[in-house]
DNA sequence: AAGGTCACG
DNA sequence: GACGTACGTGACCTTG
């Protein structure tokens, strides 16, 4: 057993042409053929059954060919010129490629500008000189080239031809072509290749070929030996196409030094999860291979016997027989194995088994829901699969004189947590840890480092779903998804509706159970994501921008924001005056009293019995009320409609705003306290619940009133940073857009130098029309969409898009491009990595396959916006800390909101002035230095005495 | 629980 | 020939 790194380099193209020829036209059942995927899925399994033998690999990678032109190109262009169009049935089946390697967890690389050869080259070699040993799996006869046996410290490079099941090294090589592995391109050269459309000297074929070069020992000696070759024509041949030959040996020369796309180390084999592959093998029928992973012994690799699913005797026949014992096995989940502990001595042991585990999962009970306001009721542990244990603080209920469990005393069992949970060495992981983090703040541990399943499958899977269900980051649909494993719901324990009991009056059995059960799931699920974030290309986007955030959002969320309530309630009253006097007034004019916030009544009066024009909509057969309606009818004198507006304007800000945010004031604090989600938005946005800070009024002056009420405490102010127009200048920097670069750059109004490109001239009409269209692009336009909001017919909108397009041709590109991506990758990325899937990019349903496509345009713009604002939220208090603004004790500036682009303070009058130029620096340098912007970012500051002044 | 509406970026 | 037309959210109301 060697502990050898072997690295499996796989020529995915090559395979699938292959493939295609030797099997049969297999059909999935949406009617796609996938013969070729079916034969390539089959090679993947095999070659991952292979991963704990001795020749089996250690890290494997996927080579495809980016079909388009290469550097041989620019050499020759009638490079591969003769190759004929890949058959009809079988260009539907490359993207499925992807989704095959995707569906078994494995990286897969492409390169424009490099063919499949060259990225194998390269890395077989990069591969090699670290000492790791490599098969290349193809049989492709360039690649005989890199065929070498190694020693002094080079690792061995073989190839295997999975489909004759050989082994190619240096001796088949030398049987193959007379010569080895050094001379194969001179060989090469000489002969020439049909199917690359590769010249060679006409008329010398490979025995010719090997024979020269066997006899002169390389290319140029057999070239100059020609001229002393009694009159043949060969001699001719050779002397006369010696520049084809001389070319050719240049095409067929494999680049061994391209830049690797990915580092080696993230090829590393960690298994087979069974999602998404059991997804895979449904969707397109291949019921063999998925009864096979079913039945889980007969799963691709050992490590698919982490899914304890089905599996009653896992334990006894997967024993571990490969070099990789640091993969633990992970039976099914036995809730009877579970701890509780009741005593101080067995928290301390399992605190130092945790300690000495350095890796623990920790999930915290509750008395409600909010992390903020509810009470600790107890703490799980889990070290390992079905090793975990939960910790009861406040079970027994409120009743002082009932009889309570025996339980380790809180401030005892809090202090002899404090150090683990606390300890740099070792990593604290949770689902949603970020509640976790703030609950216990509450009892004085700040809870580092961490790690979250939740952001890790965010981060891998957003936006990933099959038919747009199941597609959730929470631990029950993650336990269902990975591990094939239903937990106990919070249902089964505590019951629903009247009969629902807080969890600290669950029996200690049953809470154990649950408790212990989500701590364990937690823990196997960070054991079978973590690892595909490095092979998946996640890293980047989880370290560099969602895990910083964690305890940074944590902290706005305890910081919370002080609501002014005498304000609101003074709106309240204002606002339920005013709505009952337009109500008399409404039912007046429809001369009868109805319900007007029921759109349907309201429908039934305006076009029903005032009989005003205006069609059905929908399936619903509902007639729409909605605002752009409303206003039409107005624009057409109907004094009925802007009384309804103004109605539900101010019934809105009364129940959303200023009756809702005064229940949300906190009773301890006395400020309001938003919960934000760090897999809220799919684009990778934060988005805030309860109550939503990032909706609170500020278009309309009536609205504003409300932002009055959003205030700093005696002797602060608040301060607000936007980005202006970030996501125009990330488009323009995407785009790639010279003009609109230039613009940002010289601090010009853009949406006056889009008026201006596009009509010659700024006036407030055309500017409010390049501004209706630059937002329309960012969200993927449609002529009617824009027709709709300009008021225009479709054909003059689709002559302004047109317009735009000619003005700004990198933003067509941008489309076109971005959308070729999504349909062959099926996700988009933004400027840091981060994946959004787009699994109805493809659909044959119009609506579903357009709707993704705009949402595809979009979400790498609003996507980059939100990792930039994010690194910066993650920077700000290091850098205003460093700046002696933001000591430990919370007393300096304060961040206590993000709304997308926006971010606000809380800070000491006094510090405005050294605070200002912090944040802005923070913000501005945001995305350095991963990313350099063409485009500056420009922010914006404001300060005052409530939020609306600071705008 | 779903649909309609509307608040924000 | 119909479809259904701008991206991303969350909260509240009415209705079934």
């Amino acid at each position: 057993m060697s502990d050898k790194n072997h690295l499996y380099l796989v020529d995915g193209s090559a395979y699938i042409f292959r493939a295609y020829h030797r099997l049969p036209p297999l059909t999935n059942p949406q009617g796609t053929p996938v013969g070729a995927v079916y034969g390539y899925t089959t090679m993947l399994w095999k070659l991952a059954e292979d991963l704990d033998k001795a020749v089996g690999p250690t890290h494997l990678a996927v080579i495809l060919d980016k079909a388009s032109h290469s550097f041989r190109n620019d050499i020759y262009d009638q490079y591969k010129a003769n190759r004929p169009p890949a058959p009809e049935d079988l260009v539907p089946q490359f993207p499925l490629i992807r989704d095959a390697t995707r569906a078994f967890s494995l990286p897969c690389i492409e390169e424009e500008g490099l063919e499949a050869d060259d990225i194998i080259a390269s890395y077989a070699r990069a591969a090699a000189l670290q000492g790791w040993d490599v098969t290349i799996v193809s049989s492709d006869k360039d690649l005989m080239q890199l065929v070498s046996e190694g020693g002094n410290g080079t690792g061995a490079i073989d190839m295997l031809d999975t489909m004759k099941n050989q082994r190619i090294g240096r001796e088949e090589v030398i049987e193959k072509f007379g010569v080895g592995p050094e001379l194969v391109g001179d060989v090469l050269a000489l002969m020439g290749d049909s199917a690359d459309n590769i010249p060679g000297i006409f008329g010398v074929g490979p025995k010719t070929a090997t024979k020269l070069i066997q006899e002169h020992g390389n290319l140029t000696a057999a070239l100059d030996s020609a001229e002393a070759m009694k009159t043949s024509k060969l001699k001719e041949r050779l002397i006369e196409h010696r520049a084809d030959a001389e070319m050719s040996r240049i095409l067929v020369t494999l680049k061994e030094d391209a830049p690797l796309p990915q580092p080696l180390e993230e090829f590393r084999l960690d298994g087979v999860p069974k999602e998404p592959l059991a997804a895979f093998l449904q969707d397109h029928g291949f019921t063999s291979l998925l009864r096979r992973l079913d039945a889980g012994n007969g799963s691709p690799s050992r490590s698919t016997d982490l899914n304890p699913a089905k599996q009653d005797n896992a334990g006894a026949d997967a024993a571990p027989q490969g070099n990789r014992q640091d993969m633990p096995e992970m039976p099914a989940v036995d809730r009877d194995a579970y701890e509780c502990v009741q005593t101080l001595d067995r928290l301390e042991h399992w605190v130092a088994r945790a300690l000495a585990a350095r890796l623990v999962a920790v999930d915290t009970e509750t008395s409600a829901l909010d992390a903020i306001s509810a009470d600790l009721v107890g703490i799980s542990l889990a070290l390992g699969p079905n090793d975990a244990c939960y910790i009861p603080l406040a079970h027994g209920g409120t009743d002082m004189f009932a009889e309570k469990p025996d339980q380790v005393e809180l401030a005892a069992a809090i202090a002899a947590l404090k150090p683990l949970l606390e300890s740099d060495a070792v990593l604290k992981i949770g689902q949603n840890i970020k509640y976790d983090i703030n609950v216990l703040a509450r009892h004085g541990i700040a809870v580092a480092p961490v790690d979250d399943t939740m952001i890790i499958s965010f981060d891998l899977d957003a936006g990933r779903s099959e038919d747009g269900i199941g597609g959730g980051h929470g631990m029950d649909e993650l336990a269902q998804r990975h591990l094939g494993h239903s937990c106990l719901s919070f249902k089964d324990v505590c019951g629903t509706g009247k009969k629902q009991i807080p969890f600290g009056e669950v029996p200690l059995e049953k809470a154990t159970h649950y408790a212990a059960e989500d701590a364990d799931v937690t823990w196997r699920l960070h054991r079978l994501l973590r690892p595909r974030l490095a092979i998946e290309g996640g890293t980047r986007v989880y370290e560099q921008v969602d895990r910083p955030l964690i305890g940074v959002v944590a902290a706005m969320e305890r910081e919370g924001i002080k609501v002014d309530r005498a304000a609101l309630a003074r709106l309240s009253e204002q606002f339920a005056t005013t709505t009952a006097r337009i109500e008399t007034e409404i039912h007046e004019i429809a001369g009868q009293a109805f319900t007007i916030g029921s759109p349907k009544q309201l429908g039934d009066i305006l076009f029903d019995k005032l009989g005003y024009k205006g069609g059905r909509k929908g399936k619903s057969g509902q007639y729409s009320t909605d605002q752009a309606i409303l206003e039409r009818l107005a624009g057409e004198g109907a004094p009925i409609a802007n009384k309804v507006l103004e109605y539900r304007q101010l019934t809105k800000l009364k129940s959303t705003y200023t009756d809702a945010l005064q229940d949300k004031i906190n009773r301890d604090t006395g400020r309001v306290h938003t919960s934000y989600s760090l897999v809220g938005a799919q684009t990778g946005r934060l988005s805030s619940t309860d109550p939503n800070l990032q909706n609170i009024p500020i278009r309309t002056e009536i609205g504003r009133e409300i932002r009055k009420a959003f205030v700093p405490e005696a002797g602060n102010v608040l301060l607000a940073a936007d980005y202006s127009q970030i996501e125009l200048r990330l488009a323009a920097h995407m785009a790639d857009v010279d003009t609109l670069k230039e613009a940002f750059a010289a601090g010009e109004d853009i949406h006056s130098r889009t008026a201006r490109e596009m009509y010659g001239e700024v006036t407030r009409d055309t500017r409010a029309q390049a501004k209706t269209i630059n937002f329309a692009i960012l969200y993927g336009i449609s002529r009617w969409g824009l027709a709709g909001r300009l008021g225009v017919e479709a054909d003059e909108a689709q002559a302004m898009i047109d317009r735009y397009f000619e003005r700004f041709p990198g933003i067509q590109r941008y489309i076109v491009h971005t959308l070729e991506q999504v349909r062959e990758r099926g996700y988009s990325e933004t400027l840091f990595g981060r994946k959004t899937w787009f699994p109805r990019i493809n659909s044959k349903n119009q609506a579903e396959r357009q709707g993704s496509e705009r949402a595809a345009i979009n979400a790498p713009i609003q996507g980059t916006s939100a990792d930039i604002i994010k690194r910066a939220m993650a920077r700000m208090m290091p850098a205003l800390h460093d700046a002696g603004l933001a000591p430990k004790d919370g007393s300096g500036v304060r961040m206590l909101l993000q709304v997308h682009d926006e971010l606000v303070f809380e800070l000491p009058e006094g510090d405005v002035a050294a605070a200002a130029p912090v944040i802005e620096r923070v913000m501005a340098e945001a995305a350095l230095p991963s990313v350099i912007l063409d485009v500056p970012l420009g922010i914006e500051i404001g300060t005052g005495d409530s939020w609306d002044a600071a705008h």
